[in-house]
DNA sequence: CCAAACATCACGCAAACGCGTGATACCCTG
DNA sequence: CAGGGTATCACGCGTTTGCGTGATGTTTGG
């Protein structure tokens, strides 16, 4: 790749990865048409978009498909942002592929854009995505808020005495039962007991089933 | 609290929990300007909101500072997600408690307005949570962004080859290395040979700091 | 081609673990 | 006041672990 021929350094440059022609090219018109952006690369898929990446121009900002033939969206974005971490990759995306936003998220894209979002709607994404925002519809929010909650709201009751939520952070953090009892200042037979009780109300009867129990579902 | 002489079946109940009298009724105005909106209850406290959230009449939707005297905006959230799960709950924010994000998503709450929200910003987030949307800001959006990301990609590079993961992964569900020899269909010795290694490359030299370790980090 | 990494197997031993089976003492609640 | 939950302590036994110290065979890359 030369330099773009539209090029100008006032400009942000932005890189446009999707497979469908039609809808490819009607977003680049409205970059174009937006002050401040210009559309310096518009590529129907990642392979092809890496490619470029590798010469003297790269983007300020990247606007991606999510569902592409070939490289996903997510796996592109997550090469991008290895190649160029600081050019964000914002994600276009369909209400089908909400089951997708994790994995995006995981890839480091640093926003979410509908198919239909309107022309003031991309716009505006794209000035956020580079002010150090995060452009996001109200429904994918959502759905991100969801998945956080439920990373970290596993509602355990397994009713856990004080003195056994003690000796359990012990156990994950490796002590012996002999190093507990003097930690504590019990006799060992006393950790001993403890422990028989945890695993009891955990329900397994070994050291790596609690820790692995106690990290997963936050007890600790 | 009797019924509220302004409520009308029509309009979707709003209450606003909020410490400052003056910023309020502000919003209070800018709630009840709303076609479709009645700002039902006003509060200077969770604990006063709480105490109401007990009678009739409930709303459909609550407006809550994080930051408050007392109990928090995060705590009561908490509290009012029990008794009214279809109730949202729009956080409002100062650029300041941006880390206080994270325990506000752990409590449920489903948007996040800056206190400077304009008021077509508030209505239109008032909607959005009411139409299963997640109201929020662009710079808080990346915030959680970050957040997940960081949650898992945890960069790992202890240099497990295929087999130690492998028996990694069975040390975490608590095989033995009889079972897990039997399993692999090695021998006792080479499963113990396995775990030197793991224990070497992790640097631990226990398997509850093993199973803790490849939780945590995700290295399973 | 040869060293390095990997996967495999082997013996022995002290330490730690899991568990059965007890006991004593302190609360608190019905 | 009796009974249940909690915390404490005790002994024994078979199993499992962690580790020192070896060995052999294969694959891979400089």
């Amino acid at each position: 790749m030369t330099v773009p021929a539209n090029h100008n350094d006032q400009d942000k440059d932005v890189w446009l990865i999707e497979d469908n022609t039609t809808y490819r090219e009607s977003i680049e018109l409205i970059i174009d048409n937006a002050p401040g952006y210009l559309c310096t690369g518009q590529f129907s898929s990642w392979e092809k978009a890496l490619e470029t990446l590798t010469g003297v121009y790269q983007p300020d900002i990247i606007l991606s498909d999510i569902g592409l033939p070939g490289m996903s969206g997510i796996e592109g974005a997550a090469c991008a942002r290895k190649k160029i971490p600081g050019a964000p990759v914002i994600m276009l995306t369909v209400h089908d592929e909400d089951d997708k936003v994790f994995d995006a998220i995981c890839a480091g894209a640093s926003g979410y854009l509908l198919k239909s979002a309107t022309e003031v709607e991309i716009t505006e994404a794209l000035y956020q995505a580079l002010s150090g925002g995060s452009p996001m519809n109200p429904h994918i929010a959502r759905k991100v808020l969801e998945m956080f909650s439920e990373m970290n709201n596993p509602d355990q009751q397994y009713d856990l005495t004080g003195r056994e939520k003690e000796v359990l952070t012990h156990i994950v953090n490796g002590m012996t039962k002999k190093a507990m009892a003097l930690e504590l200042g019990i006799s060992f037979h006393t950790v001993d007991a403890h422990v028989r009780h945890i695993y009891e109300k955990l329900q397994v009867n070994c050291r790596s089933d609690a820790v692995a129990k106690a990290i997963r579902e936050k007890l600790i």
